[in-house]
DNA sequence: CCCCGATCCTAGCACCGCTAGACAATCGAG
DNA sequence: CTCGATTGTCTAGCGGTGCTAGGATCGGGG
Protein backbone atom coordinates (compact mmCIF):
# COMPACT_ATOMS: atom_id res chain seq x y z
CA UNK A 1 0.00 0.00 0.00
CA UNK A 2 2.94 2.26 -0.36
CA UNK A 3 1.95 4.27 -2.83
CA UNK A 4 -1.48 5.34 -1.58
CA UNK A 5 0.78 6.53 1.12
CA UNK A 6 3.07 8.34 -1.80
CA UNK A 7 -0.46 10.10 -2.96
CA UNK A 8 -1.44 11.12 0.21
CA UNK A 9 1.78 12.58 0.97
CA UNK A 10 1.64 13.94 -2.28
CA UNK A 11 -2.20 15.70 -1.87
CA UNK A 12 -0.99 17.52 1.61
CA UNK A 13 2.00 18.93 0.28
CA UNK A 14 -0.64 20.24 -2.51
CA UNK A 15 -2.83 21.28 0.05
CA UNK A 16 0.16 23.08 2.01
CA UNK A 17 1.34 24.59 -1.54
CA UNK A 18 -2.66 26.09 -1.77
CA UNK A 19 -2.49 27.91 1.62
CA UNK A 20 1.58 29.14 1.34
CA UNK A 21 -0.02 30.54 -2.63
CA UNK A 22 -3.02 31.67 -1.19
CA UNK A 23 -0.96 33.93 1.38
CA UNK A 24 1.76 34.91 -0.69
CA UNK A 25 -0.95 36.74 -3.25
CA UNK A 26 -2.80 37.89 -0.13
CA UNK A 27 0.13 39.72 1.39
CA UNK A 28 1.32 40.53 -2.46
CA UNK A 29 -1.75 41.93 -3.89
CA UNK A 30 -4.36 42.40 -0.96
CA UNK A 31 -6.81 39.61 -0.25
CA UNK A 32 -9.81 40.80 -2.97
CA UNK A 33 -6.38 39.83 -5.80
CA UNK A 34 -6.87 35.76 -4.33
CA UNK A 35 -9.49 34.59 -6.96
CA UNK A 36 -10.09 31.23 -7.44
CA UNK A 37 -8.96 31.55 -10.94
CA UNK A 38 -5.22 33.38 -10.18
CA UNK A 39 -4.99 30.77 -6.73
CA UNK A 40 -5.75 27.98 -9.29
CA UNK A 41 -3.04 29.06 -11.55
CA UNK A 42 -0.61 29.72 -9.34
CA UNK A 43 -0.56 26.45 -8.37
CA UNK A 44 -0.69 25.09 -11.58
CA UNK A 45 -3.75 23.04 -11.28
CA UNK A 46 -7.08 23.56 -12.62
CA UNK A 47 -10.08 25.36 -10.36
CA UNK A 48 -11.73 22.66 -8.71
CA UNK A 49 -8.75 20.86 -7.50
CA UNK A 50 -8.62 23.60 -5.15
CA UNK A 51 -12.35 22.29 -4.23
CA UNK A 52 -11.08 19.06 -3.48
CA UNK A 53 -8.92 20.12 -0.55
CA UNK A 54 -11.47 22.63 0.93
CA UNK A 55 -15.25 23.37 0.78
CA UNK A 56 -14.79 26.94 -0.79
CA UNK A 57 -12.55 30.07 -0.46
CA UNK A 58 -14.00 30.29 2.86
CA UNK A 59 -11.93 27.58 4.10
CA UNK A 60 -8.75 28.51 2.04
CA UNK A 61 -9.22 32.17 4.05
CA UNK A 62 -9.61 30.00 7.63
CA UNK A 63 -6.65 27.70 6.71
CA UNK A 64 -4.63 30.55 6.39
CA UNK A 65 -6.19 32.23 9.64
CA UNK A 66 -5.03 29.10 11.44
CA UNK A 67 -1.49 29.06 10.64
CA UNK A 68 -1.23 32.54 11.18
CA UNK A 69 -2.42 31.94 15.08
CA UNK A 70 0.21 29.08 15.63
CA UNK A 71 2.44 31.80 14.05
CA UNK A 72 1.44 34.59 16.47
CA UNK A 73 1.16 32.31 19.53
CA UNK A 74 4.33 31.22 19.13
CA UNK A 75 6.11 35.22 18.47
CA UNK A 76 4.01 36.42 21.54
CA UNK A 77 5.68 33.51 23.89
CA UNK A 78 9.25 33.99 21.99
CA UNK A 79 8.98 37.65 22.60
CA UNK A 80 7.94 37.32 26.71
CA UNK A 81 10.53 35.05 27.31
CA UNK A 82 13.23 36.85 25.75
CA UNK A 83 11.97 39.88 27.71
CA UNK A 84 11.84 37.74 30.81
CA UNK A 85 15.40 36.90 30.99
CA UNK A 86 17.21 38.25 33.93
CA UNK A 87 14.86 39.94 36.30
CA UNK A 88 11.97 38.16 36.35
CA UNK A 89 10.17 38.69 39.22
CA UNK A 90 10.61 42.64 39.64
CA UNK A 91 8.17 45.65 38.53
CA UNK A 92 10.19 46.87 35.36
CA UNK A 93 10.83 42.96 34.64
CA UNK A 94 6.81 42.26 34.73
CA UNK A 95 6.04 45.22 32.54
CA UNK A 96 9.25 45.18 30.74
CA UNK A 97 7.45 41.58 29.36
CA UNK A 98 4.15 43.10 28.83
CA UNK A 99 5.62 45.88 26.86
CA UNK A 100 7.27 43.63 24.51
CA UNK A 101 4.25 41.76 24.43
CA UNK A 102 2.16 44.39 23.21
CA UNK A 103 4.98 45.20 20.91
CA UNK A 104 4.85 41.87 19.54
CA UNK A 105 1.14 41.62 18.46
CA UNK A 106 1.15 45.08 16.97
CA UNK A 107 4.71 43.86 15.00
CA UNK A 108 2.87 41.13 13.97
CA UNK A 109 -0.28 42.66 12.59
CA UNK A 110 1.53 45.04 10.73
CA UNK A 111 4.57 42.61 8.92
CA UNK A 112 1.43 40.06 8.15
CA UNK A 113 -1.26 42.59 7.06
CA UNK A 114 -3.22 39.77 4.96
CA UNK A 115 -2.67 36.89 7.43
CA UNK A 116 -4.42 39.48 10.30
CA UNK A 117 -7.11 39.69 7.92
CA UNK A 118 -7.73 36.30 7.39
CA UNK A 119 -7.57 36.07 11.28
CA UNK A 120 -9.73 39.03 12.35
CA UNK A 121 -11.34 40.97 9.44
CA UNK A 122 -12.36 38.40 6.95
CA UNK A 123 -14.93 35.40 7.38
CA UNK A 124 -12.87 32.31 7.65
CA UNK A 125 -15.61 30.42 9.00
CA UNK A 126 -13.52 29.82 12.15
CA UNK A 127 -15.41 29.56 15.76
CA UNK A 128 -14.83 31.48 18.71
CA UNK A 129 -15.06 31.61 22.16
CA UNK A 130 -17.13 28.36 21.90
CA UNK A 131 -16.01 24.67 22.57
CA UNK A 132 -15.67 24.10 19.19
CA UNK A 133 -12.78 26.64 18.77
CA UNK A 134 -9.82 25.25 16.77
CA UNK A 135 -6.65 24.98 19.31
CA UNK A 136 -4.18 27.21 17.30
CA UNK A 137 -6.55 29.96 18.19
CA UNK A 138 -7.24 28.96 22.04
CA UNK A 139 -3.54 28.71 22.00
CA UNK A 140 -2.92 32.31 20.74
CA UNK A 141 -5.19 33.83 23.49
CA UNK A 142 -3.21 31.41 26.35
CA UNK A 143 0.06 33.15 24.96
CA UNK A 144 -1.29 36.44 25.57
CA UNK A 145 -2.68 35.01 29.34
CA UNK A 146 0.22 33.53 30.22
CA UNK A 147 2.36 36.88 30.56
CA UNK A 148 -0.90 38.89 31.12
CA UNK A 149 -2.13 37.59 34.12
CA UNK A 150 0.83 38.66 36.05
CA UNK A 151 -0.73 42.07 35.59
CA UNK A 152 -4.75 41.59 36.15
CA UNK A 153 -4.37 43.69 39.32
CA UNK A 154 -5.58 41.34 42.59
CA UNK A 155 -9.60 42.01 42.19
CA UNK A 156 -9.66 41.06 38.20
CA UNK A 157 -9.69 37.60 36.52
CA UNK A 158 -7.07 37.24 34.49
CA UNK A 159 -9.61 35.89 31.66
CA UNK A 160 -11.75 39.37 31.98
CA UNK A 161 -8.34 41.35 32.01
CA UNK A 162 -6.75 39.98 29.09
CA UNK A 163 -9.61 39.89 26.43
CA UNK A 164 -9.53 43.95 27.21
CA UNK A 165 -6.28 44.00 26.59
CA UNK A 166 -6.33 41.77 23.79
CA UNK A 167 -9.21 44.15 22.63
CA UNK A 168 -7.12 47.27 22.80
CA UNK A 169 -3.99 46.01 21.04
CA UNK A 170 -6.84 44.99 18.63
CA UNK A 171 -7.99 48.52 17.68
CA UNK A 172 -4.64 49.60 17.76
CA UNK A 173 -3.70 46.93 14.78
CA UNK A 174 -6.76 47.51 12.91
CA UNK A 175 -7.29 51.59 13.05
CA UNK A 176 -3.19 52.19 12.33
CA UNK A 177 -3.70 49.99 9.42
CA UNK A 178 -6.21 51.34 7.64
CA UNK A 179 -4.77 54.55 8.27
CA UNK A 180 -6.95 56.03 10.97
CA UNK A 181 -3.96 56.87 13.81
CA UNK A 182 -1.34 59.23 12.84
CA UNK A 183 1.75 56.42 12.45
CA UNK A 184 4.41 58.14 14.45
CA UNK A 185 3.05 57.79 17.92
CA UNK A 186 2.67 54.14 17.84
CA UNK A 187 5.38 53.74 20.55
CA UNK A 188 3.68 55.98 22.83
CA UNK A 189 0.20 54.46 22.31
CA UNK A 190 1.89 51.16 23.78
CA UNK A 191 3.75 52.66 26.23
CA UNK A 192 0.45 54.54 27.52
CA UNK A 193 -1.77 51.73 26.95
CA UNK A 194 1.11 49.14 29.28
CA UNK A 195 1.28 51.59 31.58
CA UNK A 196 -2.03 52.02 32.34
CA UNK A 197 -3.81 48.70 32.25
CA UNK A 198 -0.81 46.55 33.65
CA UNK A 199 -0.86 46.92 37.66
CA UNK A 200 2.32 45.87 38.88
CA UNK B 1 -36.54 78.63 -13.20
CA UNK B 2 -39.05 77.05 -10.35
CA UNK B 3 -39.15 74.09 -12.10
CA UNK B 4 -34.96 72.95 -12.29
CA UNK B 5 -35.44 73.67 -8.30
CA UNK B 6 -38.07 71.11 -7.96
CA UNK B 7 -36.06 68.28 -10.25
CA UNK B 8 -32.56 69.40 -7.86
CA UNK B 9 -34.84 69.01 -4.89
CA UNK B 10 -36.23 65.74 -6.70
CA UNK B 11 -32.67 64.32 -7.27
CA UNK B 12 -31.30 64.95 -3.72
CA UNK B 13 -34.52 63.59 -2.17
CA UNK B 14 -33.73 60.28 -4.53
CA UNK B 15 -30.00 60.47 -3.28
CA UNK B 16 -31.41 60.13 -0.06
CA UNK B 17 -33.08 57.41 -0.71
CA UNK B 18 -30.58 55.58 -2.32
CA UNK B 19 -28.36 56.05 0.90
CA UNK B 20 -31.38 55.12 3.74
CA UNK B 21 -32.01 52.19 1.18
CA UNK B 22 -28.63 50.90 1.16
CA UNK B 23 -28.33 51.07 4.84
CA UNK B 24 -31.77 49.35 5.20
CA UNK B 25 -30.72 46.45 3.36
CA UNK B 26 -27.20 46.33 4.68
CA UNK B 27 -28.46 45.81 8.06
CA UNK B 28 -31.32 43.38 7.08
CA UNK B 29 -28.94 41.01 5.66
CA UNK B 30 -25.24 42.28 5.75
CA UNK B 31 -23.64 44.31 3.37
CA UNK B 32 -22.70 41.55 1.45
CA UNK B 33 -26.68 41.44 -0.02
CA UNK B 34 -26.02 45.00 -0.55
CA UNK B 35 -25.46 44.66 -4.46
CA UNK B 36 -25.89 47.52 -7.30
CA UNK B 37 -29.40 45.12 -8.51
CA UNK B 38 -30.71 44.83 -5.56
CA UNK B 39 -30.17 48.04 -4.27
CA UNK B 40 -31.19 49.14 -7.72
CA UNK B 41 -34.74 46.97 -7.69
CA UNK B 42 -35.76 48.03 -4.11
CA UNK B 43 -35.41 51.92 -5.04
CA UNK B 44 -37.61 51.44 -8.25
CA UNK B 45 -34.64 52.50 -11.11
CA UNK B 46 -32.61 50.90 -12.95
CA UNK B 47 -28.40 50.75 -11.98
CA UNK B 48 -26.99 53.21 -13.92
CA UNK B 49 -28.83 55.54 -12.17
CA UNK B 50 -26.97 54.44 -9.50
CA UNK B 51 -24.05 56.03 -11.19
CA UNK B 52 -24.79 59.35 -11.74
CA UNK B 53 -25.52 59.64 -7.96
CA UNK B 54 -22.25 58.25 -6.91
CA UNK B 55 -19.11 56.77 -8.58
CA UNK B 56 -19.48 53.57 -7.76
CA UNK B 57 -20.40 51.25 -4.71
CA UNK B 58 -17.52 52.20 -2.60
CA UNK B 59 -19.01 55.72 -2.59
CA UNK B 60 -22.47 54.44 -1.32
CA UNK B 61 -20.89 53.23 1.59
CA UNK B 62 -19.10 55.55 2.41
CA UNK B 63 -22.43 57.85 2.29
CA UNK B 64 -23.86 55.21 4.82
CA UNK B 65 -20.69 55.93 6.64
CA UNK B 66 -20.72 59.66 6.94
CA UNK B 67 -24.28 59.12 8.22
CA UNK B 68 -23.58 57.11 10.78
CA UNK B 69 -20.48 59.02 12.07
CA UNK B 70 -22.97 61.75 12.35
CA UNK B 71 -25.43 59.62 14.70
CA UNK B 72 -22.54 58.16 16.33
CA UNK B 73 -21.23 61.75 17.32
CA UNK B 74 -24.46 63.05 18.44
CA UNK B 75 -25.07 60.20 20.86
CA UNK B 76 -21.71 59.90 22.21
CA UNK B 77 -22.43 63.86 22.96
CA UNK B 78 -25.86 63.39 24.60
CA UNK B 79 -24.63 60.16 26.70
CA UNK B 80 -21.94 62.27 28.12
CA UNK B 81 -23.91 64.81 28.57
CA UNK B 82 -26.84 63.47 30.37
CA UNK B 83 -24.08 61.53 32.55
CA UNK B 84 -22.89 64.75 33.50
CA UNK B 85 -25.97 67.01 35.01
CA UNK B 86 -25.94 67.20 38.74
CA UNK B 87 -22.52 66.43 39.92
CA UNK B 88 -20.21 67.80 37.33
CA UNK B 89 -16.52 68.12 38.80
CA UNK B 90 -16.65 65.19 40.92
CA UNK B 91 -14.13 62.09 40.94
CA UNK B 92 -17.78 59.73 40.55
CA UNK B 93 -19.47 62.29 37.85
CA UNK B 94 -16.50 62.29 35.99
CA UNK B 95 -16.01 58.72 35.71
CA UNK B 96 -19.61 57.97 34.94
CA UNK B 97 -19.42 60.33 32.02
CA UNK B 98 -16.47 58.55 30.93
CA UNK B 99 -18.38 55.00 31.40
CA UNK B 100 -21.46 56.68 29.85
CA UNK B 101 -19.25 57.52 26.84
CA UNK B 102 -17.94 54.60 26.85
CA UNK B 103 -21.50 52.27 26.45
CA UNK B 104 -22.96 54.65 24.12
CA UNK B 105 -20.07 53.97 21.67
CA UNK B 106 -20.18 49.79 22.19
CA UNK B 107 -24.00 50.22 22.13
CA UNK B 108 -23.95 51.80 19.30
CA UNK B 109 -21.55 49.71 17.25
CA UNK B 110 -23.97 46.72 18.58
CA UNK B 111 -27.43 48.57 17.22
CA UNK B 112 -26.16 49.66 14.09
CA UNK B 113 -23.62 46.86 12.69
CA UNK B 114 -23.90 47.47 9.20
CA UNK B 115 -23.40 50.99 9.39
CA UNK B 116 -20.54 50.59 12.08
CA UNK B 117 -18.74 47.92 9.57
CA UNK B 118 -19.35 50.74 6.46
CA UNK B 119 -17.45 53.28 8.98
CA UNK B 120 -14.42 50.82 9.62
CA UNK B 121 -14.33 47.71 8.38
CA UNK B 122 -15.11 47.99 5.20
CA UNK B 123 -13.58 50.43 2.30
CA UNK B 124 -15.96 53.08 1.89
CA UNK B 125 -13.19 55.64 0.03
CA UNK B 126 -12.80 57.86 3.29
CA UNK B 127 -9.67 59.49 4.17
CA UNK B 128 -8.47 59.31 7.83
CA UNK B 129 -6.15 61.46 10.43
CA UNK B 130 -5.53 63.60 6.69
CA UNK B 131 -6.46 66.93 6.04
CA UNK B 132 -8.92 65.98 3.41
CA UNK B 133 -10.99 63.81 6.54
CA UNK B 134 -14.97 64.44 5.82
CA UNK B 135 -16.02 66.82 8.38
CA UNK B 136 -18.66 64.08 10.17
CA UNK B 137 -15.28 61.94 10.91
CA UNK B 138 -13.21 64.87 12.66
CA UNK B 139 -16.06 65.28 14.65
CA UNK B 140 -16.79 62.21 15.58
CA UNK B 141 -13.41 61.82 17.16
CA UNK B 142 -14.08 65.77 18.77
CA UNK B 143 -16.89 64.37 20.32
CA UNK B 144 -14.76 61.55 22.22
CA UNK B 145 -11.87 64.35 22.86
CA UNK B 146 -14.29 66.58 24.44
CA UNK B 147 -15.14 63.85 27.17
CA UNK B 148 -12.09 62.44 27.69
CA UNK B 149 -9.38 65.13 27.78
CA UNK B 150 -10.63 65.65 31.67
CA UNK B 151 -9.16 61.87 32.41
CA UNK B 152 -6.28 61.79 30.20
CA UNK B 153 -3.94 62.96 33.41
CA UNK B 154 -1.56 65.15 33.34
CA UNK B 155 1.54 63.92 31.79
CA UNK B 156 -0.73 62.43 28.96
CA UNK B 157 -1.72 64.36 25.64
CA UNK B 158 -5.57 64.50 25.19
CA UNK B 159 -5.17 63.41 21.59
CA UNK B 160 -3.27 61.00 22.20
CA UNK B 161 -5.07 59.34 25.13
CA UNK B 162 -8.27 59.74 23.21
CA UNK B 163 -6.84 57.33 20.50
CA UNK B 164 -6.07 54.94 22.60
CA UNK B 165 -9.21 54.64 24.24
CA UNK B 166 -10.69 54.98 20.99
CA UNK B 167 -8.93 51.94 19.99
CA UNK B 168 -9.49 50.01 22.93
CA UNK B 169 -13.51 50.49 21.89
CA UNK B 170 -12.91 49.91 18.65
CA UNK B 171 -11.76 46.98 19.79
CA UNK B 172 -14.26 45.50 22.32
CA UNK B 173 -16.99 46.43 19.36
CA UNK B 174 -15.32 44.23 16.52
CA UNK B 175 -14.16 41.61 19.05
CA UNK B 176 -17.64 41.30 20.29
CA UNK B 177 -19.60 41.63 17.19
CA UNK B 178 -17.78 39.06 15.35
CA UNK B 179 -18.42 36.37 18.67
CA UNK B 180 -14.66 36.17 19.52
CA UNK B 181 -15.71 37.38 22.83
CA UNK B 182 -18.12 35.82 25.23
CA UNK B 183 -21.53 37.59 25.11
CA UNK B 184 -22.00 38.04 29.04
CA UNK B 185 -18.82 40.14 30.46
CA UNK B 186 -19.36 43.20 28.23
CA UNK B 187 -20.05 45.64 31.53
CA UNK B 188 -17.14 44.20 33.27
CA UNK B 189 -14.87 44.90 30.60
CA UNK B 190 -16.05 48.66 30.55
CA UNK B 191 -16.05 49.04 33.92
CA UNK B 192 -12.48 47.65 33.73
CA UNK B 193 -11.43 49.54 30.93
CA UNK B 194 -12.44 52.98 32.45
CA UNK B 195 -11.44 52.36 35.50
CA UNK B 196 -8.07 51.57 34.28
CA UNK B 197 -7.71 53.43 31.63
CA UNK B 198 -8.99 57.22 33.38
CA UNK B 199 -7.09 59.00 35.39
CA UNK B 200 -9.51 61.07 38.11
C1' DC C 1 -3.51 -7.27 -20.48
C1' DC C 2 -7.54 -5.05 -19.70
C1' DC C 3 -10.91 -3.04 -16.96
C1' DC C 4 -12.38 0.15 -13.59
C1' DG C 5 -12.07 3.60 -10.28
C1' DA C 6 -9.80 7.71 -8.88
C1' DT C 7 -8.31 12.16 -10.56
C1' DC C 8 -8.38 16.11 -13.18
C1' DC C 9 -9.96 19.47 -16.62
C1' DT C 10 -13.20 21.83 -19.84
C1' DA C 11 -17.18 24.23 -20.02
C1' DG C 12 -20.72 26.49 -18.00
C1' DC C 13 -24.08 28.51 -14.34
C1' DA C 14 -25.71 32.51 -11.84
C1' DC C 15 -24.17 36.41 -10.04
C1' DC C 16 -21.12 40.64 -9.42
C1' DG C 17 -19.69 45.98 -10.47
C1' DC C 18 -19.90 48.86 -14.08
C1' DT C 19 -20.87 51.16 -18.82
C1' DA C 20 -22.10 52.10 -23.86
C1' DG C 21 -25.61 53.29 -26.66
C1' DA C 22 -30.54 53.41 -27.82
C1' DC C 23 -34.65 55.52 -26.57
C1' DA C 24 -38.15 58.70 -24.53
C1' DA C 25 -39.44 62.83 -22.32
C1' DT C 26 -38.92 67.55 -21.66
C1' DC C 27 -37.35 72.25 -22.59
C1' DG C 28 -36.42 76.50 -25.25
C1' DA C 29 -36.32 78.96 -29.72
C1' DG C 30 -38.59 80.47 -33.73
C1' DC D 1 -47.57 75.24 -32.06
C1' DT D 2 -43.75 72.92 -33.92
C1' DC D 3 -39.30 71.29 -34.03
C1' DG D 4 -34.46 70.46 -32.69
C1' DA D 5 -31.53 69.92 -28.63
C1' DT D 6 -30.80 68.49 -24.18
C1' DT D 7 -31.61 65.80 -20.36
C1' DG D 8 -32.80 61.67 -18.24
C1' DT D 9 -33.50 56.70 -18.06
C1' DC D 10 -33.33 51.97 -19.52
C1' DT D 11 -31.86 47.74 -22.05
C1' DA D 12 -28.19 45.01 -23.01
C1' DG D 13 -23.74 43.59 -22.44
C1' DC D 14 -18.60 43.27 -20.84
C1' DG D 15 -15.28 41.07 -18.09
C1' DG D 16 -14.96 39.27 -13.79
C1' DT D 17 -16.44 36.34 -9.49
C1' DG D 18 -17.33 31.63 -6.66
C1' DC D 19 -18.61 27.28 -7.63
C1' DT D 20 -20.02 22.68 -10.09
C1' DA D 21 -21.61 19.06 -13.51
C1' DG D 22 -19.94 15.79 -16.63
C1' DG D 23 -16.65 13.93 -19.68
C1' DA D 24 -11.71 12.57 -20.58
C1' DT D 25 -7.57 10.45 -18.95
C1' DC D 26 -4.46 7.97 -16.41
C1' DG D 27 -2.69 4.28 -13.48
C1' DG D 28 -3.17 0.24 -10.14
C1' DG D 29 -5.38 -4.35 -9.24
C1' DG D 30 -7.46 -8.53 -10.81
Amino acid sequence: MSVQERKQRERAERERLIVATARELAEEQGWDAVTTRRLAERIEYSQPVLYSHFRGKREIIGAVALQGAAELAAELRGASAEAGVGASASVEGVRGRVTALARAYLDFAERNPAVYDAMFQLDGGLAFAAEDTPEALKDGFAALLETLRDVAGEDVEPGLFTEVFWASLHGLATLTRAGRLPVGDAERRVWLLVSRLAVV
